[in-house]
DNA sequence: TGTACATCAGTGAACGCGCGTTCACTGATGTAC
DNA sequence: TGTACATCAGTGAACGCGCGTTCACTGATGTAC
């Protein structure tokens, strides 16, 4: 049971998360500043450091609600029986929600900061969903250099799954986000197209068991 | 001819982006300041705005000089007869040579900064190589919708091409920033694989003619 | 060759700004008897 | 129910830092006659 002090607490923890977002969304993760967040919240600078530790700890805070609402979504989407192609448009509609919070996770990295560690398990849940995907629909082995490379390793993403079955997930994985950081950093705005129809052109080849 | 004096100011000017180099690629470049670079070469702060309008016109520069080194290298492998493999090599080389140059073009975008207009013309020198490459090699269309939607558009990469030509361009670049972009931003670390191999697969698939 | 002048590189002081973080503290809220 | 105490949220002052940019200036380098 949260006491009334606890309760008023977490909220207040959750409405400094809200306001660095929409720092981070406005001008990225570099520039979020502990000051600017307390004056908006009419507080003053010192008075933040009883919910965080400091500004890295605040970042570390977003970079893992990050992971943890792509996983979400991930999850979401899969629980609804979205296939491979679904699984991409979640992550894609995830992504445009809120492009710096893509770029935070998928972007140039915060100088001197590192990401902590409890992040790969998350990812790794993303990457075990869509492996999952994979192993459904059932892929023939292509015995391509990679994946006799990738068998000879210790497999990831949670579990055992046969190198064929990684190597499309992985591929997968690039594959969206080759278009997703393009678009996201704005690398198609001269180009007169519709990045959703080179996505969906992107899945097409990538959905189709086999290979 | 140019006068001792313009030779010594164009030497300096290259000497202070030297050190911005080194800057950014140090902490990226929402880190670059005007004066640690004067520190750094001895000079005080002010002296640096003979050579640059100010911060922003030092970081143009930067961004103008990546493309161009970029376009260079590409340029020249395929000047050496480099096929498409080939050239997705050279831009990995080119990446992995120094990953901040890399993510100042391609990564997040630095915030409250708009790049100048004269850096698409440059990325499309780069398009218009692989473009032809693939003209060179020849590819059967494929009527997708977006390569419908391609067709229906004006072309851009410097001249015209035929819609089909034009989406392998697309995935191509897609493709191999896919792979780079993770890379890069050191997505791959937990996995025990080797990117070289990773990406050596991707462009398998990627540079047969036909589909 | 020498003199008068113009050009321009670089300085130092100053302005105004913002930041993260520490510390001693006030005052309100909760808790135990 | 009331009193004594502990907990803890938030303040305000302070420290030390760095930044971009402007401005009046010195002094060296080049140029024209």
């Amino acid at each position: 049971m949260a006491s009334p002090r606890e309760r008023y607490r977490l909220q207040l923890q959750a409405e400094i998360k809200r306001l660095a977002w929409e720092q981070v969304a406005a001008s990225g993760a570099t520039a979020l500043s502990l000051t600017a967040i307390a004056r908006e919240l009419g507080m003053s600078g010192p008075a933040l450091y009883r919910y965080f530790a400091g500004r890295d700890e605040l970042i570390t805070a977003l970079i893992r609600d990050a992971y943890r609402s792509l996983a979400d979504a991930v999850h979401s989407a899969a629980g609804d029986g979205a296939d491979l192609a679904g699984l991409a448009r979640a992550m894609r509609c995830w992504a445009l929600a809120d492009r710096h919070r893509y770029l935070l996770i998928f972007g140039t990295p915060v100088p001197g900061y590192h990401a902590p560690a409890d992040t790969v398990a998350v990812s790794g849940e993303v990457m075990a969903v869509v492996v999952d995907a994979y192993r459904r629909i059932g892929c023939e082995p292509a015995a391509t250099p990679f994946e006799d490379h990738l068998g000879s390793r210790r497999p990831w993403a949670g579990g055992v799954a046969p190198a064929v079955t990684l190597r499309r997930a992985l591929t997968f994985w690039t594959r969206v986000h080759g278009v997703l950081s393009l678009e996201l950093a704005g690398h198609f705005e001269g180009m007169d197209f519709d990045p959703a129809l080179l996505f969906a052109d992107e899945l097409d080849g990538l959905c189709r068991a086999g290979r």
